[in-house]
DNA sequence: ATAAGTTTGTTAGAAAACCTAACATAGATT
DNA sequence: AATCTATGTTAGGTTTTCTAACAAACTTAT
């Protein structure tokens, strides 16, 4: 409902204060990017930055892990995820076009 | 309103993306911490970190310092503040107070 | 007008935080 | 048996942050 999102998705917190948050090692919150489950930012010198976003979802694939789900069916069944949003969005921009054509004109 | 303030106030910003942000010097941001006007907590090694509540309260102080505002007074105005704010809450406390005991009997 | 205070830059050296790459291992999967 | 997965650990290097001190340009107070 929110479009707000500024706060939660800005990438502005690095791995050791990710770490601390999420009682993940730095070595999984690497792994896991290798493994294409998050995309952190970089710094200018490179080093990692994460939103608290990544950290909601940095837990959620702990839990899975945890469950023994590896993290090639985590990778799917995100990808899956994101296919419906990305749909949803779409028939979103497409309704949004039909009302700024046709919205104003209704008897 | 609002009471979700997790995301505004959780402190886990370290100086340089503070930085890059507010672009303001890290010299300035220490130096406006030295005279009271920000209080970032500390990782255990001794790194500061900010909220996005810090930074737009440095974005503020930064603005005043522009129009030649000093220092100690822009203390002052936040104590000010500050007071005000902490006496709504007060208030709001014993509203709530009063509500406990005395809201259920309404006739 | 002199003294004192304010704000910021700069420098130096040390410590903390982060990076990649490699090797190791225990367990799961093929 | 061979491969893949997930994580730990180590090593060496780079980036980021820290404090403290000195300086300079300005402003305020005496």
């Amino acid at each position: 409902m929110s479009k707000e999102a500024s706060y939660k998705d800005k990438k502005v917190i690095t791995i050791g204060i990710v770490r601390e948050l999420t009682g993940l090692t730095e070595r999984q919150i690497r792994y896991y990017e290798e493994r294409k489950l998050i995309f952190p930012e970089r710094t200018n010198g490179g080093s990692r930055k994460y939103s608290f976003a990544d950290i909601e979802l940095l837990m959620d694939i702990a839990e899975k892990i945890e469950d023994g789900v590896q993290t090639f069916e985590i990778r799917q069944e995100m990808m899956k995820e994101k296919k419906a949003a990305d749909a949803k969005l779409r028939k979103k921009m497409i309704q949004g076009q039909l009302n700024a054509q046709f919205g104003m004109r209704r008897i």
